[in-house]
DNA sequence: GTCTATATAGTGATAGAC
DNA sequence: GTCTATCACTATATAGAC
């Protein structure tokens, strides 16, 4: 196995476990027996354990860029791509029941354990949040642009965190109608504007 | 120094801690070094860790209850009552920028560590659920209670996660004043359906 | 009720053979 | 690049003196 794979097929174990396990609570071994190699190995590739985080880290925010590059490239209004992101609650809906947000609950879990990376994990938060700003300033929303990404933001935090919770698949569907719903109402909105 | 003062002070700190901290992350030495006993008088008290999660879990929902039980003895309208809910988000602002919302955050880390008393914890968020229930059931929204109650706790969930993550007290403050403009909104409606 | 001392297992991390 | 063996440390938890 070439040296390249192995360090991201770590990464990669690193990522979902940090997802389902957190950050803290994995270990070494779990990581080591996911991507069945010594722990000893281990160390070729990594040195600390907070290097491991960076590395998973940069590639959830690449992922991410990737995303959001992706609906950008699909083409279509700004209104439909701020759904896509909206649907996202949706699409991972059985991964965010049992471990609620990747974002979310990484930076809450980083920001509690006063973290040395926890900004770098913001940044994640932040990708999205600047994201959705250029959306609503693309949809016409000027000053209220920021506001606008917050809140939607902020919503499928929420949605998360309940869909985690309580597992009720009917709750999800319900939020992202209404939120379609406002985004549908203020997209009119800012159209009516240019008369 | 009494044998029950001592166990109150434990589960009082270890609350604290597992908020601040985290629960996985919080230990024994942690806990003895707030209270400032030693490891081993700790065993006196509580056995395991999981013994002084659930007295933690406990502690918190009586707490709550007693919390919810004031505003429902200080009397006011049904919406008076849910905007005390949605102004905890401003009052314990500080907390949550720090540590997020200490309901959601727990849920969050036992559901990942698939801790035996996540459905414990879980009830602090149901209580919550149910008494917003049983007040929007009062304004008069009939069918549409749990759907508005479960709205307005996924909403208080996500502005303590981006409170947490961004630190913005704007963000905060024109989030209440726009969940407040929709209760206000939703009770004229729920009144004008009188006549 | 409180303490010290200790058992046991797991943690992140290193050294060195292959 | 991968392994085994090992280190120092911390964790939960126990035993027994006071």
């Amino acid at each position: 196995m070439a040296g390249k794979a192995t360090r991201q097929q770590i990464v990669d174990a690193a990522d979902q476990l940090f997802y389902s396990q957190g950050f803290d609570h994995t270990s070494f071994a779990d990581i080591a027996a996911a991507v069945e190699i010594s722990r000893g190995n281990f160390y070729y590739h990594f040195r600390t354990k907070d290097e491991i985080l960076d590395a998973v880290i940069a590639k959830r925010l690449a992922d991410r860029q990737a995303l959001l590059a992706s609906w950008d490239e699909r083409g279509g209004t700004a209104q439909q791509r701020i759904a896509c992101f909206i649907r996202i609650v949706i699409i991972n809906q059985s991964k965010i029941m049992a471990w609620g947000c990747p974002v979310g609950t990484l930076t809450s879990e980083l920001e509690k354990l006063e973290h040395a990376s926890r900004n770098r994990a913001n940044e994640i938060m932040a990708l999205f949040r600047d994201w959705l700003v250029a959306r609503f300033e693309e949809m016409g929303s000027g000053a209220a642009a920021q506001e606008h990404a917050l809140h939607v933001l902020s919503w499928s935090q929420g949605v998360a965190t309940l869909a985690q919770t309580f597992k009720d698949e009917a709750f999800v569907r319900r939020e992202v109608e209404q939120i379609l719903a406002w985004l549908e109402d203020l997209a009119d909105g800012e159209r009516s504007k240019d008369f």
